[in-house]
DNA sequence: TCAAGCAACTCCTCTAGTCGAGTAGGTGAC
DNA sequence: GTCACCTACTCGACTAGAGGAGTTGCTTGA
């Protein structure tokens, strides 16, 4: 037995909006009012067959682009669902300061012990190569210079949430625990430091965007979620760029904040 | 005539990948290869079916599919094309330096004139509100003061990119050009300083999704296109909260740039 | 030459089914 | 009691059509 009270309209089909458009709006309409809460099971497809009177295809259609929206996710053999938003986690701005490479710890485990989830680090995978151009210029080096690639993905409570590949001039990381899969105390950064370049600064650029199916795929992300892609430049206090860090984030996993001076 | 020599392989129907999958990844394959380019057409549903032997429904959910993944635009009529990647304008991290606002230039109109573009502002509300409790929270207030809010929508070259509300404690901003719609030279910033409360610094949250049904039709979306979602909170010397501005930008018209120190 | 009209081609919406596979709950044998 | 099995219900994939509407380019007649 089900609820129905949630649909309240019937369809107008004369009208131009389309039909399977009108149902994805009352189930929108229903989701956004709270009628329907964060992990309720929508009406399932015989339901909404029966109380429309429509074909199968139809319904389906309206359920896709509630997910494409991602207002909900279907779970096969159980029904679909609205969307729980998981609670977002706030990357604080501090993320790099020097006390926590002090303390030992890399960012990724600092801000994470911050909001209480527990942090893992997979797919950890090194090598020397040709960088992308956009890397290389962001290196301000020779596109034909080999770096040292240092890529991984981050878990938080066994979740996927980020993937990121580290570039470093071959010259600085050769021959340091960059090398390595542990790279020790304080994470890549402060190897860095140990090499003599002291950090000055750093620059993200973010930029948003739909994932790639290997994306999806490794941060297990459904339909209708976005990712951040964000590109770190760490720059020395020569002003030398030493490392540029390329990050795809999910984004419903993350809450980037920025402070800005007004100068 | 069609070149279809960008469909190299058969389907296999055995497979546990969809048919409609195994479609879109040879079409993806296509464009991330570069054999299909930007803006160019892809093959027609007719000729999809033609060549792979499948009904109709299956070649359209393939295409969905990359449409989804804002990898492709349809247009009635014409075809399917790979979607062109509009120049994404960078947002630089200075754009509330005070100098700005000593020159007379509001933030968006500071940051479009040094990429080039024409800014332009439409759809301009003043009202008195009672702000949503995010809203609230961060400008520290109880949750039923009125506070005003100012919405606007920007564009860029006459392509709505923006939408951004503010709001600003009543006491500030009664009786001040705030409450007009064309906040004077400086905008909304450089009259909140005229108030006695010199700016000091920002903070800006970022987080990403899809687009609310009423976002995409006022930025011009089409699917497949994340937002920006923006909310950033001025500050004034004594450390009071003065404004919250609460942004939804264009995922695709966007890079937001950030200045971290390595402290 | 030019414009109107038409045909062909495009994607859009919708119908009405089939078969498959995952899930949940009940029932009955042990 | 427990476990295996069955069944009903769920969504997933796919087929094979229908009519509609926007776009483009050719043809034809003035």
């Amino acid at each position: 037995m089900v609820n129905e009270g949630i649909l309240i309209h019937q369809i107008d089909p004369s009208s131009d909006r389309a039909v399977f458009r009108q149902i994805a709006d009352q189930l929108r309409q229903a989701i956004e009012s709270g009628r329907l809460r964060e992990g309720e099971k929508l009406p399932s497809e015989a339901e909404l067959i029966e109380h429309y009177g429509v074909a199968r295809m139809t319904v389906r259609q309206a359920i896709q682009e509630l997910r494409n929206e991602g207002l909900a996710v279907a779970e096969h053999g159980r029904g679909v669902f609205v969307r729980r938003r998981p609670p977002v986690k706030r990357l604080a701005s501090d993320r790099f300061a020097r006390r926590h490479r002090k303390d030992g710890k890399a960012a990724f485990l600092a801000e994470s012990e911050a909001v209480g989830v527990k942090p893992q680090v997979d797919h950890i995978a090194i090598s020397e190569v040709q960088p992308p151009q956009e890397i290389s210029e962001r290196l301000r080096i020779a596109s034909d210079t080999a770096v040292v690639a240092r890529s991984r993905r981050y878990l938080r409570d066994g979740h996927p949430v980020e993937l990121a590949t580290s570039y470093i001039p071959a010259e600085i990381a050769r021959g340091t625990q960059i090398m390595e899969p542990n790279s020790g105390p304080g994470g890549i950064y402060a190897r860095i430091e140990d090499q003599g370049h002291t950090l000055e600064r750093f620059v993200e650029d973010v930029s948003t965007r739909m994932p790639t199916r290997d994306e999806a795929k490794l941060l297990n992300l459904s339909a209708g979620t976005p990712v951040f892609r964000l590109i770190r430049t760490a720059y020395d206090l020569e002003g030398m760029a030493v490392e540029v860090c390329d990050t795809i984030m999910s984004g419903d996993a993350f809450l980037l904040s920025y402070e800005l001076p007004a100068h």
